[in-house]
DNA sequence: CATGAAAGCCATGGTAA
DNA sequence: TTACCATGGCTTTCATG
């Protein structure tokens, strides 16, 4: 059912607003897209039935949880056997504080980027855990300042 | 309204479930979490009032809208002046394809990621937009080869 | 063929006991 | 916590361009 679909100015519309609100009724929509309730239903299956849209997600304020230090590691792997590969990449799924793993190319490996509470808790993630990891060669960590911009939306 | 609040284990569950299905009605969410659906429906008001929840959004597949390609880009600024930096923050926050920026510490001002649809329009970007900015002096970019992992949920 | 208007059903949120 | 009620959104139908 994951077929192809032509995507028009109004699905993008929608696209956009569910992008940044996913609370809207089909009603709100409608008037914000300017098209009828039971024309942005439609679309939305459609959307759905495309795999366009994915998970339906509550965001949180980092700072309000104690998550509020970004932390950017760059990994370099001992071995680039597929196997250490996947292990390494199921140990970071499995770790909650990586929220985002991208494979690199150029010298390093893998870039993970890390939420934590402050230095120290770092501290602990990058020796107890990250370091002992026995796939990990090398990881250099470069910390953010603050979070400029941080969205989930992406143009359409 | 945005005082503080004491988070127990059952609020836990809650904002974990809801970072991952913000769909669940309350009902679902009560017997999942091991509470009613009252106690639900005020502890979550009370999240709201803590401003501990942000926003409610939906995801798309950034395959199906040819935003596939994750690029890092590491950034000098010609200028560290409070001006400068906020004239570049807002043009980060005017290009839809730079979702994520983050102010660094260490040898790089800025990182930003950005979702392109192959090579040729990461291309454009970098030349047309990103180089062409006054505030920017250098620009370092990675290509990521795939996206292990992406997650908007927060450890709580 | 897709859209827009209208209507009914149902699930949900919200409240009271 | 349980039960109830009413609001409102989801879903279908139908006529129209």
């Amino acid at each position: 059912m994951k077929q192809d679909r032509t995507i028009d100015a109004i699905d993008r519309k929608i696209i956009t607003a569910l992008q940044q609100d996913a609370t809207l009724s089909h009603a709100q929509l409608a008037d914000r897209v300017g098209a009828s309730s039971a024309s942005c239903w439609r679309r939305i299956k459609a959307l759905e039935n495309a795999g366009i849209f994915a998970a339906t997600v509550r965001l949180v304020d980092p700072d309000k949880v104690g998550r509020g230090v970004n932390v950017m590691c760059n990994i370099r792997m001992r071995s680039h056997a597929m196997e250490a590969r996947s292990a390494f990449e199921q140990f970071v799924n499995s770790r909650p504080e990586i929220v985002q793993c991208f494979s690199m190319s150029g010298e390093w490996d893998y870039l993970l980027r890390v939420v934590v509470a402050d230095v120290t808790d770092y501290n602990r993630f990058l020796m107890m855990v990250l370091l002992g990891h026995p796939s990990v060669a090398a990881a250099a960590s470069h910390f953010a300042l603050s979070m400029t911009k941080s969205t989930t939306a992406l143009p359409v």
